[in-house]
DNA sequence: GTAGGGTTAG
C-alpha cells in the first residue's frame, strides 16, 4: 500500500495522514516482523519522510530490537532530529543487551547534549547502576528524580525499589515503598520480589495479603514470584496460591506454567507438575528444563531422560540450562555412559565452553568417572571459569583423594583473582579433614575470620567438623559457641566425630545440647546417637531413641533403621534387631551387615551365615565388612573349611580384594583349628607386611595347641615389631605354665618386668538406671589404677557406712585381696545416693558362657558389660529381651 | 520504554 502511494505526488494534509499511517505500520512491524519493517523503510525514503522524527524513532526501536544496538546506534547518529524518545531508545537497547558501561556513557552524552531525561530514561539508567554496582550513581539519579518532581512516578518508584533490592537494601526499599504509598500492581510486585530476593519468604506472602486488602489486583507477574516463595515454604502455601490464581482467572501462559511446574516439583509433587504442564500445548526451552530438573530433584531419572528426548522430538532446542539439568541426572545416577552421551551433544550444540554447562560437566566427571583428569580437561576448556567451576574442581580433587592438589588448586584460584565463597571454603576445609592437614586448617580459619565468610553456617560447620576430626574437641566447641545459630549438621558432625574418638557417652550428651538449642534431631543425628548407644551397650537410651524415631517418623529412614538393627544386635537383643530389620522396606548393605553381626555376636553362627545367603538372594552385593563378619563368625564357630571357602570367594566370586584385617581373621581361623603351619604360610605369602597383631593371633593359637617352639618364634617376631606390647610375654608365660614349665613362665614375667612393661587396665562400661559407669581393672602399680585407689581410700569411711558392706563382701575386700580393681566412678562421685555394685571375680557370662575376670553385679535386673569388642550379659532374674 | 520462569559447587 505504501509503495503504491509513494509513486504519486502527495501534498497538503495527505502528508500528515501518511505520517500517521507509516508510524502505525512501523509500530505493528516493531512487535512482529523485521522484514516487513525494513520493507516499509524504502517507501518512507521515497516519500521524503526520512527526516520525520516520530517515524525515525519507530525505526530506531525496530533496529534496536532486530539488528542489534550497534546498527541502531549508527541509525541514531544519522538522525537529523532527536528527542528524548530517540535517546531513551538507544539507552534501553544498551541496557537490554547488558552493555551497561556504554549505557551510562551514552547517558552522559545525552545530558551534555542538553536533552532532559524522562522516567523511561532514568529507569534504564537505574538498571545499569545496579548491574555495575554503581550505588552512588544510582542515588544521584534518585536525587535528580526528586528535583524533577518524579518522586511519585510509578515507573520510577518501581525502578528504585528494584535498585535498592539489587544492593540487598530490602529495608530501604520497603521504607521507600511505605513512604510513597498509593501503589500500582507493578510496584507491589516489585516489593514482593524484593522480599523474595532477600529470602524473607513469609514477609513476601504477607505483603501479598496487604496488596489484596489494598484492592490492587495481582497479575501473573505477582503470582510467578509468589510461587517461588511456595517452593520454599511448602505445598500448603503452593496450593493456596494456585487456588488464588484460578479464582482470579489468571491466564496460564508459559511463564506461569513454568513457575507452577517448578513449585510442584520442589514440593515433591511431580505428578501435579506434569498435570499443570499438560494443561496447555504451549512449551518452550525453559519449561522443558524445569520439567527435566523437576524429575531429577525427585530422583525420577528415567523420566528426566525421556523428557529430554521428547523435547528434541518436539523441536525445542536445549540450551545451557537444559544441558546442566540433564548432566545433573547423569551425576545423580552415577552414569558415566549417559554423561558422555550428553557431553557429545553439548559439543554438537557448540556449548562446550559455556561456564554453566562446563560446571555441570565437571561435577558429572567428578561423580561418575574414576579419573579426575576428565574433570580437569573440561575445566581447562571453559572460557571464563567462575567460582563454581573452581569449587567443583577443588572438591573433585579432594573427593578423589588428592588433598594436596586440591589445596594447590585453591591457591591457583586465588592467584587467578577468583574470590572464594562459602562453598569453596567449606569444600577445601572438608578436604583438610580427610588429610588431617592442621596448618592449612589454621590458615583457612584465619582467612575465614578476616572475611565475612565466618558468618556462613556451612563454613562454621566445616570448621567444627575439621577440628573435631583432628581430635581437637575444645577448638571445635569454641567454633560452635561462636556461631550465632547452630543446625542439625553442626551437632551431627560433633556427635559422629566424638563417636569416632570412642567417647560415646559424650556423643549422647549432644542430645541435650540440641534440645537446649531447640534443634530437632534429624535422621543423620539420630543415626549417630543410635551408633553411640550401640557401642556403649546402653539399651535404655537406645530404646528411648527408638521411641523418638517412631513418633517423629525418622524410623522410615534406612540409616535410622540400620542404627536400630545395630543397637539391638550389639545389645544382644537379637529378636528386636530382627524385627527392626524386618521393618526396612529395601534393606541395604548396612542393614544386612548389622543383622549378620548381631546374629554372630550372640553365637548364632548358622543363622548369621544363612542371613548372608538371604542377602545374596535379595540381590545385595556383600562388601569387605560383610566378609570380616563372616570370617569372624567362622572363627567363633570353629568352621575352618567354610572360613577358607569364604576367604577364597572374596576375590574369585565377589571381586573384593582382602585387606590385612581379613588375613588376620584367616590366620586366626587356621590357628584356632590347629593348622598352624598353614596359618604361618598365609602370613608369609600375604601381600601385606605382617604386623604385631597377626603374630599375637598366632601366638594365642600356639598357646591353645601347646606349640612352644612356634610360640617362641611368634613372640620374637611380634616383639621385634612392637617391643612395648606386654601381651607377648604374658601369653608365652602362660603357655609355659600350662605346659608345666613354670620356671620359664616366671623367667618370662621377670623379663617383662625388667622392661617395665605392665598390662594396661581393662575397661568396661555399664549402664544402670540411665547412668553409664566406667569400670577399670588392673594392678595397683599402674598409675591410672593407683589414682582410683587413692580416691577410694579418701572416701572409704563413707563407703563403709553402706548397707551392702555388712554382707561381708565389701568393695575394698574384693580387690585389695586380689590385687585387682574394679571401680564404679558413679559410685565414687555420689557414694550415698546410688547402690553399691559388688565386684565378683570369675563370673560366668550368660551369653558366651565364658569366665570373665571381673564383673559388677547385684541390685539391677540386667547388666551388660562390654569388654573390648565382646559383650557380656549378667542377669538377676529373667532377661527382659523377648525371645531369649 | 517499569515487575515474571529453568542450571551447576558445600
Amino acid at each position: 500500500m505504501l509503495c503504491k502511494t509513494g509513486s504519486r505526488i502527495i501534498k497538503g494534509n495527505e502528508v500528515t495522514r501518511l505520517e500517521e499511517t507509516c508510524s502505525r505500520v512501523l509500530s505493528f512491524c516493531n512487535s512482529n516482523s523485521l522484514k516487513e519493517g525494513i520493507s516499509v523503510h524504502c517507501p518512507i525514503v521515497k516519500l521524503g519522510l526520512q527526516d520525520h522524527l516520530y517515524l525515525n524513532n519507530n525505526l530506531l526501536s525496530l533496529y534496536g530490537k532486530c539488528l542489534g544496538v550497534d546498527k541502531a546506534r549508527h541509525f541514531f547518529d544519522e538522525m537529523p532530529f532527536k528527542d528524548v524518545v530517540s535517546w531513551s531508545g538507544i539507552l534501553s537497547a544498551y541496557v537490554k543487551r547488558g552493555n551497561h558501561d556504554c549505557a551510562l556513557e551514552f547517558f552522559d552524552s545525552m545530558l551534555i547534549s542538553g536533552q532532559r531525561p524522562n522516567e523511561f530514561t532514568l529507569s534504564s539508567v537505574l538498571r545499569s547502576c545496579s548491574a555495575l554496582g554503581e550505588f552512588q550513581y544510582g542515588t544521584c539519579i534518585q536525587a535528580y528524580m526528586i528535583k524533577q518532581g518524579f518522586e511519585q512516578n510509578p515507573i520510577l518508584v518501581s525502578g528504585l525499589l528494584d535498585f535498592y533490592s539489587k544492593f540487598n537494601f530490602t529495608g530501604e526499599a520497603y521504607k521507600l515503598f511505605i513512604y510513597v504509598g498509593n501503589h500500582d500492581t507493578v510496584s507491589w510486585t516489585t516489593m514482593i520480589s524484593s522480599f523474595v530476593q532477600a529470602q524473607r519468604w513469609s514477609k513476601a506472602l504477607l505483603l501479598y495479603v496487604d496488596m489484596v486488602e489494598a484492592g490492587v489486583p495481582p497479575n501473573e507477574f505477582t503470582f510467578v514470584k509468589l510461587l517461588g516463595v511456595c517452593s520454599v515454604l511448602g505445598l500448603k502455601y503452593g496450593k493456596l496460591v494456585h487456588a488464588h490464581m484460578l479464582l482470579r482467572g489468571v491466564k496460564l501462559n508459559v511463564v506461569v506454567k513454568t513457575a507452577l511446574v517448578d513449585m510442584y516439583a520442589r514440593c515433591q509433587r511431580m505428578e501435579d507438575a506434569i498435570k499443570v504442564s499438560n494443561l496447555t500445548s504451549e512449551y518452550d526451552t525453559l519449561l522443558c528444563t524445569a520439567v527435566i530438573s523437576g524429575f531429577a530433584q525427585n530422583f525420577m531419572f528415567r523420566k528426566a531422560i525421556a523428557a529430554f528426548r521428547e523435547m528434541r522430538i518436539s523441536g525445542i532446542l536445549p540450551n545451557n540450562f537444559t544441558f546442566s539439568s540433564i548432566l545433573n541426572v547423569s551425576s545423580l545416577m552415577l552414569s558415566l555412559e549417559l554423561g558422555e552421551q550428553i557431553h557429545s551433544r553439548v559439543v554438537v550444540a557448540g556449548l562446550e565452553h559455556d561456564v554453566n554447562v562446563g560446571n555441570a560437566l565437571i561435577t558429572m566427571y567428578v561423580k561418575c568417572s574414576d579419573k579426575i583428569k576428565d574433570a580437569l580437561r573440561v575445566f581447562r576448556g571453559i572460557s571464563l571459569p567462575n567460582v563454581i567451576s573452581w569449587t567443583s574442581l577443588i572438591a573433585g580433587f579432594a573427593e578423589h583423594g588428592f588433598q594436596q592438589d586440591s589445596f594447590h588448586l585453591f591457591m591457583e584460584m586465588r592467584a587467578a583473582g577468583v574470590q572464594p565463597n562459602s562453598f569453596t571454603i567449606s569444600s577445601i576445609i572438608g578436604s583438610f579433614n580427610a588429610a588431617k592437614l592442621l596448618p592449612q586448617t589454621l590458615m583457612l580459619h584465619g582467612h575465614v575470620i578476616k572475611t565475612n565468610l565466618y558468618k556462613d553456617i556451612a563454613v562454621q560447620n566445616a570448621l567444627t567438623d575439621v577440628y573435631a576430626g583432628l581430635g581437637m574437641l575444645d577448638d571445635a566447641w569454641q567454633v560452635v559457641h561462636m556461631m550465632s545459630h547452630r543446625d542439625a549438621i553442626t551437632y551431627t558432625s560433633l556427635a559422629s566425630r566424638i563417636n569416632q574418638m570412642g567417647h560415646h557417652e559424650l556423643a549422647l550428651h549432644i542430645i541435650t545440647d540440641m534440645y537446649n538449642d531447640d534443634i530437632k534431631i534429624d535422621a543423620f543425628s539420630m543415626a549417630s546417637f543410635l551408633s553411640a548407644s550401640a557401642d556403649l551397650g546402653t539399651l535404655v537410651t537406645g530404646k528411648q531413641l527408638h521411641c523418638h524415631s517412631m513418633k517423629s517418623g525418622l524410623g522410615r529412614w534406612v540409616s535410622v533403621a540400620n542404627g536400630l538393627v545395630d543397637l539391638y544386635g550389639k545389645c544382644g537383643c537379637i529378636c528386636d534387631a530382627q524385627r527392626a530389620f524386618g521393618e526396612i522396606t529395601v534393606p541395604d548393605i548396612f542393614s544386612w551387615n548389622g543383622l549378620i553381626s548381631g546374629l554372630a555376636s550372640i553365637g548364632s553362627i548358622s543363622s548369621a551365615l544363612s542371613a548372608f545367603d538371604d542377602m545374596r538372594l535379595a540381590g545385595v552385593r556383600p562388601d569387605s565388612v560383610t566378609f570380616l563378619l563372616l570370617l569372624s563368625a567362622c572363627n567363633n564357630g570353629k568352621l575352618v573349611d567354610l572360613g577358607l571357602e569364604y576367604f577364597q570367594s572374596m576375590r574369585e566370586v565377589h571381586d573384593i580384594v582382602p585387606q590385612l584385617d581379613h588375613y588376620v581373621h584367616l590366620v586366626d581361623i587356621l590357628g584356632r583349628g590347629g593348622r598352624l603351619e598353614e596359618a604361618m604360610e598365609v602370613v608369609q605369602t600375604m601381600p601385606f607386611r605382617a604386623d604385631a597383631s597377626i603374630y599375637k593371633t598366632l601366638l594365642r593359637a600356639c598357646k591353645a595347641h601347646r606349640n612352644i617352639p612356634l610360640a617362641e618364634d611368634m613372640a620374637r617376631r611380634g616383639l621385634e615389631l612392637d617391643p612395648s606390647d606386654p601381651a607377648f610375654y604374658i601369653l608365652l608365660a602362660n603357655l609355659y605354665d600350662d605346659s608345666g614349665r613354670h620356671d620359664f613362665g616366671e623367667k618370662t614375667r621377670k623379663l617383662m618386668r625388667e622392661k617395665q612393661l605392665r598390662k594396661n587396665p581393662s575397661q568396661s562400661w555399664v549402664q544402670i538406671r540411665n547412668k553409664v559407669h566406667l569400670f577399670v581393672a588392673g594392678e595397683r602399680s599402674h598409675p591410672q589404677i593407683n589414682e582410683i585407689y587413692e580416691k577410694i581410700e579418701s572416701i572409704d569411711a563413707e563407703i563403709k557406712s553402706h548397707r551392702y558392706l555388712y554382707q561381708g563382701m565389701g568393695i575394698g575386700d574384693s580387690y585389695y585381696h586380689s590385687e585387682k580393681l574394679a571401680v564404679a566412678f558413679g559410685l565414687l562421685n555420689t557414694p550415698s545416693k546410688i547402690p553399691i555394685y559388688i565386684i565378683k571375680n570369675n563370673s560366668i557370662c550368660r551369653n558366651c558362657h565364658n569366665f570373665i575376670n571381673f564383673v559388677t553385679h547385684l541390685v539391677d535386673k540386667e547388666i551388660i558389660v562390654r569388654e573390648g569388642n565382646r559383650l557380656h550379659s549378667f542377669r538377676k532374674g529373667e532377661c527382659s529381651c523377648r525371645g531369649c
